[in-house]
DNA sequence: GTATGCTTGTGAAGAGTTTCACAAGGTGTC
DNA sequence: GACACCTTGTGAAACTCTTCACAAGCATAC
């Protein structure tokens, strides 16, 4: 009976996260309607999404800010640290390390990879950069959940064959490529130039001439 | 009778597209099928998914690589260069600029604007760094159309609000937050915390403990 | 203790997306 | 030119997700 939680809803939950710790300390209780409103969605939608997991509000006063979050952590699974391995210490690798936000989320990372031999033993913020020879080793001994992928497209597949096989069951793939995984591992994909193009389509498409300027702010 | 064409829809157009670019020149033509397994979906998605825009196919015999190709680009409005300003540059504004996967794929980053004084009036490669107040001038001049957003969450929705009245009627947005846009502008959200919090959800989640250790790679 | 007002939690209806299954229409062979 | 083969394009069915609407339930006032 693995209730089966849609993608959506599960987006939306960090949504809900998002909105409720920017409320903390305002008042101590809010509706679906409220929540909704700061988190960009429906009231019903909300309960919903809510009333998978358990009944968390109280009828007639709402939600209590602080234990929801407290609910929608547990749910997610965000009251532990989780031990990430990068692999790919180029651009969009350094970056993200860089950005620290993770860290400040639950997400550490604390294993980096990459093959080229020039930043192999580089050290970034205390952590060492290692040959992707050793990603098994390390990443068993340092019992490792979650690898971000930031290496070429082409090398992508590899090494999540690799991450997956020292028991990896989670990644976060930032190569633009379609990745194949055995069931049970999840891969959450992060493509900007997507993105880009699905912003193109949308101020492509002929819809845009139909309803021509007036469409605009209506 | 603006068409109304899904999310998804458009998300698989990129794939196909990536697909398509990696077979250039194998052999001229392919099936449903194939550009099916080489994107990650089924043969009757693919189908459908094409037969929105025209028929694109030959029955008996799939599709000509490059002419796909030429239609997928025509119908996302990948013919022409767009014009992007880059609001932030910070961590992830910089990363973004130096990845340079953008220009290649004909997104342009023709300005670029940070509020901090300290780094107005850099240069990167050749595209000096501006304060915010120009945002609207350089914008209507160099007929900007997509604005990348990388500021802090605080800022992002001045920041669009900024952007929108310049004329920019497509916003990829890298700051966690909710932004609001009158209708006609698309935003597309890039969030890797919220990525992050989806793998942990999936790893946290009881269905793991239900199906047990025996359901990994079944 | 009862009445009033408000908000939740949830079955059911509605909308949207994916999958199915097959007729239509090409290609190549003999 | 007819036949065999293959793959597209597409209505219809199946499935999934969102919205609706309302009974149930709690808080507060009197």
């Amino acid at each position: 009976m693995p209730r089966k939680i849609s993608e959506s809803t599960v987006r939306r939950l960090s949504h809900y996260l998002r909105a409720l710790e920017r409320r903390v300390g305002d008042s101590s209780t809010l509706s679906s309607e409220q929540l909704a409103r700061e988190a960009g969605t429906t009231a019903a939608q909300v309960r919903k999404d809510l009333s998978f997991f358990g009944s968390f509000g109280k009828r007639g006063l709402g939600y209590t800010t602080q234990e929801l979050i407290d609910h929608i952590q547990g749910i997610m699974g965000l009251t532990h640290e989780w031990r990430v391995a990068l692999v790919g210490a180029g651009r969009i690798g350094s970056a993200l390390y860089e950005y620290g936000d993770f860290r400040a989320r639950g997400f550490d990372i604390v294993a980096i990879f990459d093959a080229d031999p020039g930043k192999i033993g580089g050290v970034w913020e205390g952590v060492e950069i290692r040959s992707p020879d050793q990603i098994t080793e390390v990443l068993r001994r340092e019992a490792i959940e979650i690898g971000v992928v930031a290496v070429p497209a082409d090398a992508a597949q590899d090494t999540v064959d690799t991450l997956v096989s020292a028991g990896v069951r989670g990644i976060l793939n930032f190569a633009p490529r379609r990745i194949r995984v055995p069931e049970g591992v999840t891969v959450q994909d992060v493509n900007m130039v997507m993105e880009l193009e699905a912003l193109a389509f949308q101020l492509t498409d002929p819809r845009v001439e139909t309803l021509g300027r007036g469409a605009t702010g209506t």
